[in-house]
DNA sequence: AGGAACAGAATGAACGTTCATTCCGTTTTA
DNA sequence: TAAAACGGAATGAACGTTCATTCTGTTCCT
């Protein structure tokens, strides 16, 4: 493998597993199977290192919550398909779940890389609400609101989880999932 | 006012303001206005001023989202203000929702001392939970899954408001809120 | 005077980064 | 073809900086 992305896993393992502040380069190094000095010919920073993992991991988080997703299917089996997508990808990776709250309050990660970490999903799901909205079974409150919203709920619920961990597993359904997320964005009358 | 306080509140602005790795002791001494060694006659290590600062921030959240709670009204209201307590007191004092931001990340915070900051919350809220669920209002879901939903929801999209600012102050209505937190708790037949 | 409180310089460990050197595969030369 | 020359990738010891913590002399209070 590339020694590029080597660093970059390596580097992924251990932010998830001891912290940011607690991963200096010479362990990258180490675990990467390299020299310090060689981690610079890649990077010439340790924050423009940090910035390649956070958007390696925004494309994996990306591709997992497209997965299986049917363009053609009504707003409802869409983003059941994606919300579903995202609770097991953070379940069963808990790795990246992990990394993604230790780098989104991370300096290194600037606004504009969040954006444009986010910019993937956002072209996919904004259209989906657009859609629901139009059709009247969305509330008229705008994408990111509602998109935000249902995200930090599912990260927060695994987050809290992982801290004081048995409740969530085993107890929420794939079901009672999407019935919460849905009666936060469904228009009702 | 109390060096001991001084010093506390001294580390929440510049945690809030900077992070926490770019909140030296140095720097928390030039804020509060004493010397480096005057830190360590009220806190033996620097982990240890980290949770004293944690305890104090949990406790401003606790009495904000319990303020003018009227433990005699019904669960819907009951709700409601904590809710819209927590979301202003958010909005109001971004300070503290930095600050929340950035220690629950920290390492120094330990799962037990989570808990503590919690407890008295979870204490006042969980049994609102179990009666609405008794009445019949409210989804048979733990209460954790669904008080930490809401709360990842609200405190999430605040978070992103901070980093794009513009979206949500101007837009979220109270209403448009309790819409969206109620959808996802409240049971419907 | 005597002891507690304080300030800030001193200390040593840990870190990001640099750089002189080594290593290794490829190209050139005879 | 063999060996010499080359170039850039890799290395890790060394450097300068920053930080948490300690030390030491001073100030304040009673």
């Amino acid at each position: 493998m590339e020694k590029h992305q080597l660093i970059i896993d390596a580097t992924c393992d251990l932010i998830a597993e001891n912290g940011l502040q607690a991963t200096p380069i010479s362990s990258v190094a180490k675990e990467a199977g390299c020299g310090a000095g060689t981690i610079y010919r890649y990077f010439e920073t340790k924050e423009e290192l940090i910035e390649a993992v956070y958007l390696s991991l925004m494309e994996r988080f990306t591709s997992a919550c497209l997965e299986n997703l049917d363009r053609t299917a009504s707003v409802r089996e869409q983003l059941n398909t994606i919300w579903l997508n995202l609770y097991h990808y953070m379940r069963e990776v808990p790795r990246d779940a992990l990394l993604l709250d230790q780098l989104s309050v991370a300096p290194a990660i600037s606004a504009e890389l969040q954006e444009r970490g986010k910019r993937d999903l956002k072209t996919t799901i904004d259209p989906i609400f657009t859609r629901g909205r139009q059709e009247g079974s969305i509330k008229d409150i705008p994408d990111d609101v509602l998109g935000v919203f249902v995200y930090g709920g599912i990260s927060t619920l695994l987050r809290t989880d992982r801290n004081a961990p048995c409740v969530v597993p085993t107890v929420v359904t794939d079901d009672m999932l999407l019935s919460i997320c849905w009666g936060a964005i469904e228009k009702r009358d």
